[in-house]
RNA sequence: GCGCGAUUAGCUCAGUGGUAGAGCGCUUGCUUCACACGCAAGAAGUCGCAGGUUCGAACCCUGCAUCGCGCACCA
């Protein structure tokens, strides 16, 4: 067996091991395996990602499931992929092609433009997931998808003609959101609500009927008046009443306005008067519809005025163009004053400018299946972790709008549509004018392919079974599990819920083999110190790679899913990814110290009668842990498990255990020392295959070097979980030495607190002497002396200690620090503060036992704790007020 | 306006009715035969506020406050 080096060097045992597997092929899904399926499909990153931290926490979970699962003996497939993302991509590569070649995609053209995006993301497109195998991300990569791959993008047109076919695809000129930077529609998820200091603009419209008679308009978007086509009032609004069915001036672009009653005005606002403008609002636009105004559009695509007859105005960016109509408007006396004003404006999610409400001819999906979708989470076919986000889920459902799915964007799933040619002038007058089909239709030459693509979202929501055949859908669709951010439940998470329901992947009609997953574990946010959201701009995203260089994958996955609760935002903190580092280094060096006295067993056996009380309570301790990891990887609670792990391990097992045993170990007692040894084998066996989902390399390194793996012959990615050790041990017998070692614990802890405040340095040997109460085995007296670095720990039953001497009430007796007497004065306050702390705590207890009530009605056991509590309080007091007296 | 979270030590957070916990930070002592990325000891909290239920509340109920998120509205 080689010997351990002195430190765990991350970045050669991480890389040798991740090789390794893939070259035995551990992650391969086999679909003809008998063992039961598991099975997450990754949520792929966009081909423009580069590994973030929240990548970081996302997948580390996928994994830590995957390989539990492995290890649980079932047949795991966690398929990657990535995703083409229209709009960020078509973005970053015309960002580079300006850049560099000083080109516009314009001016490539549209099939040059997608030959270079496709050479672009060869290049760049799997940077992502090769930072996630750094990671150490157990993904089959035999089965990498891609949204743009041919046998996807047919399946996505498919979609399309199929829900075209059953009227829940239709084209329309409706209001939607438009980009002005990216010009493009983009769906109401997309719009980010944002608040905005504003200017409210009170504006006078002269009646037509009654010069110098006004009304006061109050707007936000005076640039949008020469789009005005009429001025609505509340009809039962006493100041307007009379005005209804008369005409104002618009004051730009002047022209008679209608004035028309409409209920959705509300009096209170402003003046109570609005201008409607049905081609730049949505209210405006379904007043317009009721009152069957005229549209006119005043905007450029861009965002730029387009009004020639208000010269002063046209061509001006919409910014721009407000400040100077009200100028415009003050000049000639129409604007009678602004008020700062508070409201919420819609902005693009990407391109972060304010989005326009636009009336424009797109396509949209009326979604199907919601009351299914609705049904499938209510019912818990699906369930949320955190189960809060059903409301959330629910909300949305409940008031679904249609989706805009057509971009006006090159990069993506082109529409599957086609117009007639206009210059064809010989199709026949009764066709409809639009051809649907997932091929071209076959007089193509007559024909001109709709130019958008699809809204990105509308081929993810395929993901978790389009990038399965049909063999490899019966054994894994529908997934396990979905892990993913709570930002994209309805991006996402929602529709790929209606997909399942809607096309029926799944092995039968019934819907629990049709929802795409059976869990959804929501993450939390990542967050720096601050609470700020990780963003390029703050430059508050640390590097994850830059994490791995310095702390290891393993330190770095450790360490976060330690701080991850479940469901809430993370804080993130550098000194908590140092801290799953500083775990990695305690556990290799537990698994050194172990090394160092001989060779482990390959299976290591417990001898049940040969077990010390340390050893009881060790393992005990350790069949906790394994009750409380279960039932916190049902619940996905993360972090509990990850704290149990480390609590366990590094206080249970290297603190009290291994000091404790060292008794054994360093003895010359060979039976003794065998079974200790056994006992630390079965405890570094168990935990490294707990440790593994979390730290997959360290774990594999040391259960390879300590030789665990010779016995199953192989790889602790496939051990068998780890076993109770002690299910055969009488529960009496268990509870009396666990009983015996908290008291002998305990007394360690206050033999050490009572050197401490006698100062007695740590590397100086102090001698004690135990006046033991009845019971106290002389057995476990080197061991206590050991782990109180005594140099002599003396039992003497008839013991006088003279008067200054430090002592301490120990579960053992009376524990005395022999020390030269010096000066006794920190000797007195150290006794008048604890036997000031016990007259406390006395008090506590007789004034609880003195309450009727609660010796009446509390739990029996709970008031005799209380009863047993004021014992122990009454005659520590009574030794400790003894050795005071002694002093005066 | 509706809904969902959160509020516990200086910081980040555990804690589902019975003596307030961890890590970091801080103070003190220590290179002791696995580990200074370590060991040992310590200081530090009227558990957001106000009521209620209960023998007993950080925990259950009601209200309020503050912060965050989502939805709706925003002329």
């Amino acid at each position: 067996m080689p010997d351990l080096p002195k430190t765990y060097e991350p970045a050669t045992v991480e890389q040798k091991w991740y090789a390794r597997w893939l070259e035995a092929g551990d992650f391969r899904a086999d679909v003809h395996s008998a063992k039961p399926a598991y099975s997450i499909v990754i949520p792929p990153p966009n081909v423009t990602g580069i590994l973030t931290l929240g990548h970081v926490l996302n997948n580390t979970i996928q994994d830590v499931l995957a390989r539990r699962a492995r290890m649980n003996g079932f047949e795991v497939l966690w398929l990657p992929g990535t995703d083409h993302a229209g709009i960020a991509t078509q973005t970053a590569v015309e960002k580079v092609l300006w850049k560099e070649e000083k080109v516009t995609r314009q001016q490539l053209g549209r099939d040059e433009f997608i030959r270079r995006t496709w050479a672009w993301r060869e290049k760049h497109g799997d940077i992502i997931l090769e930072q996630l195998k750094r990671l150490g991300c157990s993904c089959d990569w035999s089965r990498l998808r891609f949204t743009l791959d041919e046998e996807y993008v047919r399946a996505v047109l498919k979609v399309f003609v199929d829900l075209y076919g059953k009227g829940l695809i239709y084209r329309g000129r409706r209001m939607i959101n438009w980009d002005p930077s990216a010009l493009t529609a983009l769906s109401d998820e997309e719009v980010i609500p944002t608040p905005q200091k504003g200017v409210l603009y009170y504006v006078r419209y002269e009646i037509v009927d009654e010069p110098g008679r006004f009304l006061e308009v109050a707007t936000t978007r005076p640039e949008t008046i020469m789009a005005d086509t009429a001025v609505a009032v509340h009809p039962d609004d006493p100041r307007y009443r009379d005005l209804i069915g008369k005409r104002a001036w618009r004051p730009l672009a002047r022209e008679a306005l209608p004035i028309i009653g409409d209920d959705i005005i509300d009096p209170k606002f402003g003046t109570g008067v609005l201008k409607v403008t049905p081609a730049h609002d949505k209210t405006d636009f379904e007043i317009g519809v009721r009152h069957s105004l005229p549209v006119i559009d005043v905007l450029h695509p861009d965002g730029r005025i387009n009004c020639p007859a208000v010269p002063e105005l046209d061509g001006l960016d919409r910014f721009a163009a407000r400040k100077k109509s009200a100028e415009l408007l003050a000049e000639r006396g129409l604007l009678s004053k602004e008020e700062p004003h508070e409201n919420t404006v819609g902005f693009s999610e990407r391109a972060g400018v304010p989005i326009e409400p636009r009336l424009s001819e797109q396509w949209f999906l009326r979604y199907p299946q919601t009351a299914e979708a609705l049904a499938v989470v209510r019912d818990h076919l699906i369930r949320f972790f955190p189960v809060h986000w059903e409301k959330v889920y629910a909300q949305w459902l409940e008031n679904i709008q249609d989706w805009c799915i057509s971009r006006q964007v090159w990069w993506g799933h082109r529409i599957p549509a086609w117009y007639p040619k206009p210059e064809s002038g010989n199709r026949k007058p009764e066709s409809e004018d639009i051809y649907v089909g997932v091929e071209p239709p076959p007089d193509g030459e007559n024909w001109i392919q709709d130019p958008d693509t699809l809204d990105t979202w509308f081929s993810s929501w395929l993901w978790a079974y389009e990038t399965m055949d049909a063999e490899t859908r019966q054994k894994f669709y529908p997934t396990s599990v979905l892990v993913t951010a709570p930002d994209i439940i309805f991006f996402w998470v929602a529709r790929m819920i209606i997909a399942g329901l809607e096309f029926q992947p799944g092995k039968s009609g019934r819907m629990e083999d049709n929802i795409p997953f059976r869990d959804v574990f929501l993450t939390g946010l990542i967050r720096d110190k601050q609470g700020r959201k990780m963003s390029k701009s703050l430059g508050n995203s640390p590097d994850p790679l830059d994490l791995i260089a310095k702390y290891g994958a393993d330190g770095l996955r450790f360490g976060l899913m330690r701080i991850a609760p479940s469901g809430q935002d993370i804080a993130f903190d550098e000194k908590q990814i140092e801290e799953g580092r500083n775990f990695a280094t305690k556990l290799w060096n537990a698994a050194r110290f172990r090394q160092m006295h001989g060779p482990s067993e390959a299976a290591p056996q417990l001898d049940p009668s040969a077990l010390s009380l340390y050893a009881l309570q060790v393992l005990a301790r350790f069949d906790e842990l394994l009750l409380a990891t279960e039932a916190a990887f049902r619940e996905y609670k993360f972090n509990e498990a990850v704290q149990r792990l480390y609590d366990f391990f590094w206080s249970d097992y290297c603190d009290w255990f291994i000091e404790a045993a060292k008794t054994e170990i360093f003895s010359e007692d060979e039976a003794r020392k065998k079974s200790v040894l056994a006992v630390m084998d079965f405890v570094l066996s168990g935990s490294l295959r707990l440790l593994h989902p979390f730290m997959p390399h360290i774990t594999e390194e040391l259960w390879s070097v300590l030789g665990f793996s010779s016995g199953a012959g192989g790889s602790i990615q496939f051990a068998s979980p780890a076993q109770p050790a002690l299910s055969s041990i009488h529960p009496g017998v268990l509870a009396e030495a666990r009983s015996k070692v908290a008291k002998i614990y305990e007394t360690v802890e206050t033999g050490r607190n009572l050197r401490a405040s006698s100062r007695i340095p740590s590397n100086k040997k102090a001698k004690f002497i135990l006046r033991p109460v009845a019971g106290t085995d002389a057995q476990e007296v080197p061991t206590i002396a050991r782990l109180l670095n005594a140099e002599e720990l003396r039992l003497d039953p008839k013991h006088q200690a003279e008067a200054g001497v430090p002592v301490a009430i120990t579960p053992l007796g009376e524990l005395y620090l022999l020390v030269a007497a010096g000066d006794q004065s920190a000797e007195r306050d150290r006794l008048d503060k604890e036997i000031a702390r016990l007259e406390n705590e006395l008090r506590v207890v007789d004034a609880k036992l003195a309450n009727a009530s609660f010796v009446d009605k509390a739990p029996p056991a709970v008031v005799q704790e209380h009863r047993q509590r004021k014992t122990d309080f009454s005659e520590q007091l009574a030794q400790l007020r003894k050795a005071r007296a002694a002093m005066d």
